[in-house]
DNA sequence: TGTACATCAGTGAACGCGCGTTCACTGATGTAC
DNA sequence: TGTACATCAGTGAACGCGCGTTCACTGATGTAC
């Protein structure tokens, strides 16, 4: 039952768009191609019509969340500048609804080889420079200054650590004053 | 060929040992049983006479490196107290060691079920409180207080954002200056 | 515009690999007498 | 202290499960004429 260019690329977008959200709701790992093509509405056999590997999928899906996730957060971080613009950036990072994304399980045995993806892609970006440090930092005063770099770094360390240990911590109530604490701390940053 | 119970009880220490090491060299899932036996001097069919499960020797090792650690870090801290005690356990945190560590690759499926360890053990201690903030709250002026515990859980949260994004960062030099700034910052912490 | 053939999206089953786990077996240790 | 039997640490092979990947097949779309 061969489709049309459209309906192919329709399926494929399909695919795309379903593996964002089921590799957020239960990882990376967990999510297995058979699962991942009933929910798209599909049998697993046609999968490797559209690509070569699960590999790949992980990565166009992950680029496509990354870049959602970096755009996201220069939309209301550009209108403003400094302190404000930095105070868009961490309630976004740092909120509950980014705490439950379950994309970020790091590694996974795929065949041979293993690949790092989810979480690690937000703050590295895709070329192997921390392009998050790097949009954090346009954002302070003085950017371009190694002051600032660093400044930079630590920040979005403070803002990754405070969201891997809100995730570890069982109960929710400690997790979200550790959340808070992080948002406080980062808002008199200098 | 039965073994004596003297020689039975230290061929179990020799895996547990040989274990902590390969698990911090080659990660957790990476490591193999039959690999990890053969590291040990034996053929990997005779695991199941000292442990139940991968698993529980994963948390028997992990348990083991968690308590080494803890120690470590109170050794030194526990001489000293505020900034020096800080800066003991900031140093050995954040140190190249401790990033080559590669027992951190956090989920590995055994079976059915995910388990979790690694750094977040070091993180959380064994029983679900988030026993190095606790650590390091101890160490700071005005323990106890909640103001100090919510410093206490940030100051920890940089320090693991710090190592995670140095473990990332492709580059060495780059790797070594965010292990630096995030270490500056912790300096002056207040 | 129609016809004939090639293409290829999707199906459903099977393959294969890694790796944790089990098992029959061996022979030295431990225990009962 | 010796003897007879049970136990069990360690061996090496086999099992089994999950899951990514491949494959023969189907029939609608695309293309050539």
């Amino acid at each position: 039952m061969r489709r049309s260019r459209e309906e192919t690329a329709e399926t494929r977008r399909n695919i795309v768009k379903t593996a964002g959200i089921r590799f957020r709701q239960n990882g990376i790992c967990e999510t297995g191609l058979a699962d991942l093509m009933e929910s798209a509405g599909l049998t697993h056999g046609g999968f490797y019509r559209h690509f070569d590997s699960k590999d790949q999928l992980v990565s166009e899906a992950s680029a496509g969340a990354f870049a959602a996730k970096i755009g996201e957060m220069q939309a209301p971080a550009s209108t403003a500048r400094g302190r404000k613009a930095l105070e868009a950036i961490v309630n976004d990072y740092l909120s509950p609804e980014h705490r439950r994304d379950r994309a970020h399980v790091p590694s996974c045995r795929t065949r041979k080889r293993t690949r790092e993806v989810g979480e690690i892609d937000t703050v590295r970006g895709h070329r192997g420079d921390p392009q998050m440090i790097a949009t954090v930092a346009e954002r302070m005063k003085d950017p371009n200054t190694d002051r600032t770099k660093k400044s930079a770094s630590v920040f979005v360390a403070t803002m990754l650590g405070a969201l891997t240990i809100s995730r570890i911590v069982a109960d929710p109530k400690v997790s979200n004053e550790i959340l808070a604490a992080a948002r406080a701390k980062l808002s008199y940053w200098e």
